[in-house]
DNA sequence: CAGCCTATGCTGTTTAAGACTCATCTTAA
């Protein structure tokens, strides 16, 4: 695919927000908002479909924005969208990422500080410019400077699910170029960190030179930074983040693999513990230091197994003890992909999803699912379509009808609001018709630790709710978690039996990888949910394995990897 | 702007409280 599909959901979604700026029709935003998604979730190539003339079959495509689809495609520009440029600066969008700022004080900010783009609101900020303004005053200034000192401080990092499915596309497209014998994605990445700097891919071949000239030419690269014989270094995607590919020798690889994962920590611990042995590690092998002579390098077991250690997961090698336990053969057998039967956190249009509960089942039992929930959001939650108590009921029965038909067990469940008080969005007598009750927090996000961990464990002591829904309220790289005391929690989840989640959607990653390792090591039970909005989003749960996996997670400790008879007698006892 | 169902134009997702400043915007998926 050639991307193009993306481009054109940026340029929609900017087309949105000056729309907003400009106050006009929130139905017209709207559907560039809905075609910005429907681009981004397109399943083949947009120049395809439009060869085909087939645009407006997409949901949310309709004849203007068809047409706007098409002048991009032939032209590579939108004149509707160099026009509104004309009229609002293109930097003001970008504003609205700073807390505070919404679509109103961006065009106050423009109108009367002639401020477009977050640069000139932080000077105009400590200038102490911004208090003077209507509605303005000292303390939104100060939360406006503070939220753009931590954007900088993250603008670094990117989310491991934008960062992913670039690296894997560069790494299939250098599995196909001819003289590569294997390549492969190292670094944080490969130890599925869930923010990622930088972007290491190693490639085993003979031919360096050759894989390094195809390479600078891929259509997944972007602008080449710099290279050499065995090196190239690339900006990537529209994040811009850096990719290094370095080829080595297929005699080396595993060595190599096992350097650029690192993590450093992990490998200094490593290449001391082959000093002791008389042994020497580096990134071409593991070699006897009285004889250089190379005893290990092709693949990572090989290497492991040199210095007697048990092959490490990549999502461990943290210096965390994994290097003791590896040298005793006791590593734990932490939870796979495969390990998964259900998911048990997904939202459909009957909240504020984009598919069907029947299309979303459809597509469970397609991944080879043997039951899933379905956990609409509860009726407070009135800006994400939550459900009311009497829909719920008829949603129960259309959930028995629809799992008939497609045969999976579908349990009728809910991610219910935890209000303020810590009491629970529906009355006890709703929750106990349900199979499965996620309480999550979504509003009165800022209160204090106490009074956020007084709120979070009342609702954990409700005997109706199974699952705390990603218990923290982060994220990833837009917002910090609301105050708690995790280890209180934990400690309560254990005395209420509450199982806690780890939210996979890669935007959540929640509770994150070292909140599942204490969990974990106090004996908390884990439920790993993709909370998808649409269909493609069930997709994200590697995402929730791998931050389980770093959190040490065996799968017996994940609800969802239970047989469906022991899951329904653990939610009904 | 899409979708509707059909010809022409109208409807459509939706609330509530908190924060800060003093009437309104932002924030919660």
């Amino acid at each position: 695919m050639s991307g193009k599909h993306l481009e054109i959901a940026r340029i929609f979604s900017q087309i949105a927000d000056l729309l907003e700026i400009k106050q006009e029709s929130a139905f017209r935003i709207n559907a560039y908002r809905k075609a910005a998604r429907a681009m981004e979730a397109l399943g083949e190539d947009v120049e395809a479909v439009a060869a085909r003339g087939e645009l407006r079959k997409i949901g949310g495509i309709g004849e203007s924005l068809a047409q706007k689809i098409d002048e991009y495609l032939r032209t590579g520009t939108i004149a509707y969208y160099e026009e509104l440029q004309k009229t609002l600066p293109p930097g003001l969008p970008d504003l609205m990422t700073i807390p505070e700022v919404g679509p109103k004080t961006a065009l106050l900010l423009y109108q009367q500080l002639g401020i477009a783009d977050v640069e000139a609101l932080e000077q105009a900020a400590r200038a102490g410019k911004v208090r003077g303004l209507p509605r303005l005053g000292a303390k939104i200034e100060q939360n406006i400077l503070q939220g753009i000192e931590r954007r900088r401080q993250q603008a670094a990092r990117q989310p491991i699910g934008v960062v992913l499915p670039q690296a894997q596309a560069v790494v299939d497209a250098l599995g196909r170029v001819s003289g590569v014998e294997a390549a492969g994605v190292a670094g944080s990445l490969r130890r599925m960190r869930d923010t990622i700097a930088d972007i290491d891919i190693v490639v085993a071949t003979r031919a360096p030179g050759a894989v390094m000239d195809v390479l600078a030419g891929l259509p997944e690269i972007g602008r080449v930074l710099g290279r050499g014989p065995t090196l190239t270094s690339a900006l990537l995607g529209a994040a811009g983040v850096q990719c290094d590919v370095r080829a080595v020798e297929p005699e080396s690889y595993g060595a190599a693999l096992q350097y650029f994962t690192g993590s450093k920590d992990h490998n200094v611990q490593l290449r001391e513990l082959a000093v002791r042995r008389g042994l020497k590690v580096n990134e071409y092998g593991v070699f006897r230091v009285e004889d250089e002579r190379k005893i290990a390098g092709a693949t990572e077991a090989e290497v492991y197994g040199a210095l007697e250690l048990q092959w490490i997961p990549p999502e461990i090698r943290e210096a965390q003890g994994e290097i003791d336990l590896a040298q005793r053969g006791a590593l734990p057998t932490l939870i796979d992909l495969g390990d998964i039967r259900g998911d048990l956190h997904m939202h459909t249009t009957w909240s504020d999803g984009d598919d069907t509960a029947e299309a979303m089942a459809r597509a469970a039992k397609a991944r080879g699912y043997e039951y899933i929930a379905i956990t609409d959001h509860s009726r407070s939650l009135k800006f994400a379509g939550g459900v009311s108590v009497e829909d719920l009921r008829a949603h129960a029965d259309a959930v028995r009808a629809l799992a008939d038909r497609v045969g999976i067990r579908v349990l009728i469940g809910s991610e219910v609001d935890i209000l303020p008080d810590g009491s629970l969005d529906y009355p006890d007598e709703v929750l106990q018709t349900l199979d499965l009750v996620i309480g999550s927090v979504h509003s009165r996000l800022r209160m204090s630790q106490d009074e956020m961990t007084r709120r979070v464990i009342t609702a954990m002591q409700n005997p109706h709710l199974d699952v705390l829904g990603h218990p923290t309220g982060r994220l990833v790289g837009q917002r910090p978690p609301f105050e708690l005391d995790l280890e209180a929690v934990v400690d309560a989840a254990r005395t209420t039996e509450t199982v806690l989640e780890i939210n996979a959607y890669p935007e959540r990653l929640d509770l994150r990888d070292s909140q599942v390792r204490l969990a974990r090591d106090r004996g908390a039970l884990f439920e790993i949910g993709t909370d998808s909005h649409r269909v493609d989003h069930l997709r994200t749960m590697p995402y929730g394995i791998g931050t389980a996996r770093r959190g040490w997670v065996e799968a017996p400790g994940v609800i969802n990897t239970w047989p469906l008879a022991r899951l329904l007698d653990f939610l009904g006892g």
